[in-house]
DNA sequence: ATTTAATTGTGACAATTATCACTATTAAGC
DNA sequence: GCTTAATAGTGATAATTGTCACAATTAAAT
């Protein structure tokens, strides 16, 4: 990727794409910039700032093509760049996690879960087998897995953590509530759903 | 709620707000502001300013006292200030959301769930009973809940938003990759899990 | 008591992010 | 063809957010 994208980007790119899908759905042939602010709430020369950004142009008086729009954000973001992952907590959000199906979609390949309770090994989700944690070592790089998606209790979480960083794990995806300790060679990405309800919840007091 | 806090410190506080009960459960007398940002990887003339904002004062070679510390951040943040919520598609997101059980602890209340699969109605998840849509109207008066935690599939959300804005609820927590169509005065937080993931992913190229 | 070193508090500055205001372009209507 | 109005593109500006540098404070060591 030759441009870096700054973080508010990606996440708009993200909310751009599904308008953009909606539009060609509907066969669609233009959509603008104004048309896409309004729906996130937000300044129109932003929209065209960021799709700046993707070196895509528009039409004066027609706006941009969707199909065009969706390709470029989908390689911009990688959808095609495959990544293998593991569910590590095979509990209630990390089941619902693996039978969602769309994650490969966007370039996210979950191959297999873990868990440590003897009840739930070997069951299968949606074609993903669900392993005892110790195979997770060999698993990892014979499938070269570098992704985690930690969803195991917060007690265990920081334990669990080091244990994939022996491993072999790079990336984190932390649902769980516990702030990570890792070497600054290892991203941690904190899922924080509660930070998220908070923030929502304190947009009433405007 | 006198003061503002802006966005990215309400993340933080949440952060913040699980060290300092881990420092509490330890039993540890003092937590420094560079103990706090060396585990957030942010400078630790943040974390003061964050205190600043919450009228914290720490003691020089000290730091601050996380019991202290602990009840500001969830006075500031509101989690005793109770909020009624019902879930919306009881699937696989909808029911682990259901059956986790910490949201409470953050002024969350799920009362009820909501469906259209006739399988699904009066079962029962952790107390919380799945009703059929058509209740929601009813149900959200009776008992005074404003908050959809919206877990339907991405082809019905634009409607069924529009029922629940039709039915009173005033706050969206959007779990789906549909970007909402609503008035003004309604609040919409999109939770991208998928955004999420691209971010973190697009870490990968430093 | 004095010194030392760790830590807070904070102003100045830097970077990032968003908005505004305006120009240029062009499709559509006359 | 000329005019109009919608829309893209963009520099200037504003707002937000984060970092740096350093003075002030004070617990602990001597
Ligand atoms: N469920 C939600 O909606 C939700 C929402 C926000 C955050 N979270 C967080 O996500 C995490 C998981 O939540 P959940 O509701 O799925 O919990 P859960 O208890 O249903 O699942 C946890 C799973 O982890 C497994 N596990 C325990 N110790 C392990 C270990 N050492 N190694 C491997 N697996 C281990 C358990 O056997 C269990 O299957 C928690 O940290 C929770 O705080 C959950
Ligand atoms: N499962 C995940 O991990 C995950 C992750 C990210 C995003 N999402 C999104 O969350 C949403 C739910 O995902 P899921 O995996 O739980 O899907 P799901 O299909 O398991 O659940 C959807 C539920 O909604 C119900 N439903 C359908 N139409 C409805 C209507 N009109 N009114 C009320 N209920 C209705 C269905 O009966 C079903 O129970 C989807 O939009 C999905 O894209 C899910």
């Amino acid at each position: 990727m030759a441009k870096k994208i700054p973080e508010k980007v990606v996440s708009r790119l993200t909310f751009y794409h599904s308008i953009v899908s909606e539009f060609i759905e509907k066969n669609e042939q233009n959509i603008t910039s104004s048309q896409l602010a309004h729906r996130l709430n937000i300044d129109d020369s932003q929209v065209r700032k960021d799709f700046n950004l993707l070196n895509k142009v528009g039409r004066c008086r027609v706006g941009y093509c969707p199909k065009d729009l969706k390709e470029t954000i989908e390689n911009t973001l990688g959808f095609s760049n495959k990544r293998n992952a593991f569910i590590v907590g095979a509990g209630h959000l990390g089941l619902a996690l693996a039978k969602y199906d769309k994650f490969d979609n966007y370039g996210l390949n979950i191959l297999a879960l873990f868990d440590t309770d003897p009840l739930k090994i070997d069951m299968q989700i949606n074609d993903k087998k669900i392993f005892h944690i110790t195979k997770l070592l060999d698993l990892a790089s014979e499938l070269n897995v570098d992704i985690a998606i930690l969803t195991v209790p917060r007690q265990p979480a920081q334990d669990v953590a080091d244990f994939l960083i022996e491993s072999g794990i790079k990336y984190i995806w932390n649902f769980t509530p516990c702030v990570l300790s890792a070497p600054k060679y290892i991203k941690v990405w904190n899922e924080n759903l509660m930070a998220s309800f908070l923030q929502f919840a304190c947009k009433e007091i405007d």
